[in-house]
RNA sequence: GGACCUGUGGUGCAGCUUGGAGUGCACGCCGGCCUGUCAAGCCGGAGGCCGCGGGUUCAAAUCCCGUCAGGUCCGCCA
């Protein structure tokens, strides 16, 4: 690669003239100045090796391909340096601890034939010592900053400079600026304008709860961080930007999840004026194509097949399903539900239920505890989970409809849904919607302990049609279900005809290996189509303009039709490394709890700051 | 708001089921020896409120209750 290029930048100075890691058999018989942390010493008493470790230079995120793989030191950014005992440097250098930096100045050696260290990039030259200046020294360190050392998160999110000290997260950072670059690079080419919005706004009725910034001038008022540029990027079309991008900041103060980060994140926001669905899948298509190609080595297949959101979970049970395999979960109503006596299977029909079953693979002597998950699984979506166990090795027929079904039902079950001898079939009966959730959990945790994901694949689909509004449980009123700025299909005319619950909207998902990587919509761009669909879900007119006042006057003067999406930076890159949680794709992530356990943050202001913001603090009783 | 898992010298773990002296492993740390190592090696040593509080018991790292911290999930995330 052009690896060459990348450390043009290096600038000679008093500390260093080389890069310890860029040091070749060319090199030998060079004085060389070369600065960098101790990374280990090997003390012989009368021998003193020390591997000298660089910075990360700016191609760190190349140094995986490498060496990356050995075990042992930073092999990248290292070399060797030798000292003997007759050199005042041998005795300062045998006391220095770990970690400490130092700058020293020799000569480029060739390693005796023997003595070559094929892990090491620059193993077959080494530095004879000639003097030392030590930088600083380190102190004994909480843990060990050797790569491939096994450290707790909590420690390494405390001490957040030493963990990247290690490597391998520097190398992550190094590879999300480029991934940030070409986003950048890429948008901007198909005519994209980056344009940055404002950090402090206003809060918004909707959506998550919002980080709030009191106003020092404004006593009792306050500004809110987004939770997206949402109403930002469609009033810069209603202004005439033809497309927008920006990788945005946004802010939630909502609980976290391992592929959801408390607090802040970015997404790659977009827009575009006179556009349709079509328009913004076509571009997500090449810009993650390009994204995938450029900095991945697994398979993409475009274009990235579609299925409706009822598709979506009658078959896979989650409106993210992982494509990668099969499993699908099959409807068997018409097979079981006329021909049964078992009234659960035959009364489905006649209550509006239908009944869903799915081939178990490898699942027949399970513990009876793992089918029981799934029963309380099913019960707890208002559906009732059964099961079949296949035979093993000629032995019976087990699990509860073994013995409630004729053996000619089970041939039927277990023919729909393709099983094999040592599978279980599960079956839940309930609401066309329920009855696949808790047989998609089964198929989700069956593909991950059973390996059934092609590691290499990156299964990128879309997932569309979704509905305009949901009941909430709560209040029992219509909900907007996604996003209330989105276009009803079928425009005013749905609205005044149809029941909301039939009403789908131009509402779309990408999903990438069962992780949701976006929502995005065509944008509802006419007031009166806005003010019916907003009164479905229970909100006046003047509540629209009380709420939304910008975008409520924006659209009376000619808002062009406009779509968007807006994928997750932090989270399309972490399934784009394979990464566990998305802390390891962030330089200073909160933890769970959206504690900053470096900085310490949230913590106390004083008493003057309180009064200057005109803010009383009433901390919750104690229970 | 809820469920589950984890918490043991500086680090990572084992010990907990079935209570019996802080018992063990690897790394690190301190001291000594050592001229070709590269995760150096060898010898010796120090280091513990078993997260914290309460209970059961003759006896608690171990069992029970509470609490704090970290993680995973549900709710939540238009």
């Amino acid at each position: 690669m052009a690896d060459t290029d990348r450390s043009e930048p290096f600038v000679a100075n008093r500390y260093r003239d080389r890069r310890c890691g860029d040091l070749r058999p060319d090199d030998v018989g060079a004085q060389v100045r070369l600065a960098g942390w101790v990374a280990a010493k090997r003390d012989h008493g009368g021998l003193l090796f020390v591997d000298l470790r660089d910075p990360a230079g700016p191609d760190a995120d190349l140094a995986g391909r490498g060496g990356g793989h050995l075990r042992g030191h930073h092999d990248d950014r290292v070399v060797q340096l030798v000292l003997h005992p007759d050199q005042e440097a041998f005795s300062t250098m045998a006391r220095l601890r770990l970690e400490s930096t130092v700058s020293v100045t020799g000569q480029v050696a060739r390693r005796p034939p023997a003595n070559v260290n094929a892990k090491l990039a620059t193993g077959d030259v080494e530095v004879e010592v000639a003097s030392l200046e030590v930088l600083s020294s380190s102190e004994v360190l909480p843990f060990s900053v050797e790569r491939d050392s096994d450290v707790g998160e909590e420690a390494r999110l405390t001490y957040r400079y030493l963990d990247m000290r290690r490597g391998p997260l520097v190398e992550r950072l190094a590879k999300r600026a480029r991934f940030a670059q070409l986003v950048r690079e890429h948008l901007s080419g198909r005519g994209f304008l980056e344009v940055q919005t404002p950090v402090l706004t206003v809060s918004s009725p909707e959506g998550a709860r919002d980080y709030l910034v009191p106003s020092r001038i404004y006593p009792g008022e306050f500004y809110a961080l987004p939770q997206a540029p949402q109403q930002f990027k469609q009033l810069l079309m209603v202004g005439g930007v033809e497309r927008y991008f920006q990788i945005a900041p946004c802010f939630r103060d909502e609980a976290s999840r391992a592929d959801r980060s408390p607090g802040e994140f970015y997404q790659i926001d977009m827009e575009m004026a006179f556009a349709t669905q079509e328009d913004v899948f076509g571009e997500v298509e090449l810009l993650f194509g390009r994204l995938v190609a450029e900095l991945s080595t697994k398979r993409a297949p475009s274009p990235f097949p579609r299925l409706s959101y009822a598709d979506a979970l009658a078959r896979y049970g989650t409106d993210k399903p992982d494509i990668r395999f099969g499993l699908e979960v099959t409807d068997v109503s018409g097979q079981l539900s006329g021909r049964t006596e078992l009234p659960m299977f035959a009364e489905a029909p006649a209550r509006g239920h239908v009944v869903r079953a799915l081939r178990a693979q490898g699942a027949a002597e399970r513990p009876r505890s793992w089918f029981d998950t799934f029963g309380e699984a099913a019960r707890s979506g208002g559906c009732t989970g059964s099961w079949l166990q296949l035979p093993v090795d000629g032995a019976d027929w087990k699990g509860p409809l073994s013995r409630k079904l004729t053996t000619e039902e089970m041939g039927a079950l277990v023919a729909a849904v393709g099983a094999q001898p040592g599978d279980a079939v599960l079956t839940s009966v309930g609401p066309a919607g329920a009855a696949s959730t808790a047989l998609g959990q089964v198929r989700t945790g069956l593909g991950r302990e059973l390996g059934l994901a092609d590691p290499d694949l990156l299964a990128f689909c879309w997932v569309v049609d979704f509905p305009m509004y949901e009941v909430n449980e709560e209040t029992g009123q219509w909900d907007f279900s996604h996003n209330p700025f989105s276009m009803p299909q079928g425009g005013l005319e749905a609205l005044e005809t149809k029941g909301p619950g039939e009403i789908l909207a131009y509402q779309y998902d990408v999903v990438c290996n069962g992780v949701e990587l976006s929502s995005g919509a065509v944008r509802n761009h006419l007031p009166e189509v806005m003010e019916k669909a907003f009164a479905i879900a229970g909100y006046s007119r003047e509540r629209i303009e009380r709420s939304f006042p910008a975008l409520w006057n924006a659209f009376r003067y000619g808002p062009p039709p406009h779509a968007g999406i807006a994928p997750g930076f932090d989270r399309f890159f972490m399934v784009l490394e394979d990464q566990p949680n998305i802390r390891e794709v962030i330089a200073f992530p909160l933890n769970q709890s959206a504690r900053d356990l470096l900085m310490g943050a949230p913590a106390p202001v004083t008493p003057e700051q309180l009064s200057e913001l005109h803010l009383q603090v009433v901390l919750p009783r104690k229970a």
